[in-house]
DNA sequence: GCCAACGTTGGC
DNA sequence: GCCAACGTTGGC
């Protein structure tokens, strides 16, 4: 099993917004970067999935999630009256991938960008590396459990 | 294949 | 709102 990062803006879809989705789940889908798309690819079922919100005060992780679906055609490529139509896709070769995650857990308190960035622990993260901006990130093991240590401890 | 222009992300 | 970082596009 593997550990990963997604990102979402709260003030598009938060983590509580997965909370209150039917079964808690929803289709991570709008990702429209090459190298995030294949993250998406690589995730299997029951892999665990930190919810980072982005663009937001605080940034922070703020809830855990899993795998419940892996990789299938992310359906708003083909409608054109979304924001994230791709017309150079096509059905039969479809481009972009999404995936199911489902809301295991809300933080007790989100894990903020600063303490992350003051964890020796997690010094190498991806995420905290300059002008990263992929939506979609690989988490280590150790990282995954620091952060939800934290997340439940308040530390 | 190079690279300038442009668009987007996301921290500040 | 600004701007650094970085991906993508398209002319050559």
């Amino acid at each position: 099993m593997r550990y990963w990062l997604t990102k979402t803006e709260p003030t598009t879809f938060s983590f509580d917004d997965l909370l209150r989705a039917p079964r808690k789940t929803t289709g991570w889908d709008g990702v429209r970067n090459y190298q995030a798309r294949n993250f998406l690819r690589e995730m299997k079922k029951g892999d665990a999935v930190l919810v980072y919100h982005s663009n937001a005060d605080p940034k922070a992780v703020v809830g855990i999630a899993e795998v419940v679906r892996e990789a299938y055609p992310d359906p708003t490529q083909f409608d054109r009256k979304d924001d994230h139509y791709d017309p150079d896709s096509s059905p039969d070769d479809p481009r972009w991938f999404q995936v199911d995650v489902r809301a295991v857990e809300k933080l007790s308190s989100p894990v903020t960008l600063e303490q992350m960035k003051l964890s020796k622990e997690l010094r190498g993260m991806p995420l905290l590396q300059r002008g990263n901006r992929l939506s979609v990130l690989p988490v280590s093991e150790a990282e995954f459990h620091a952060i939800v240590r934290m997340g439940k401890s308040g530390a």
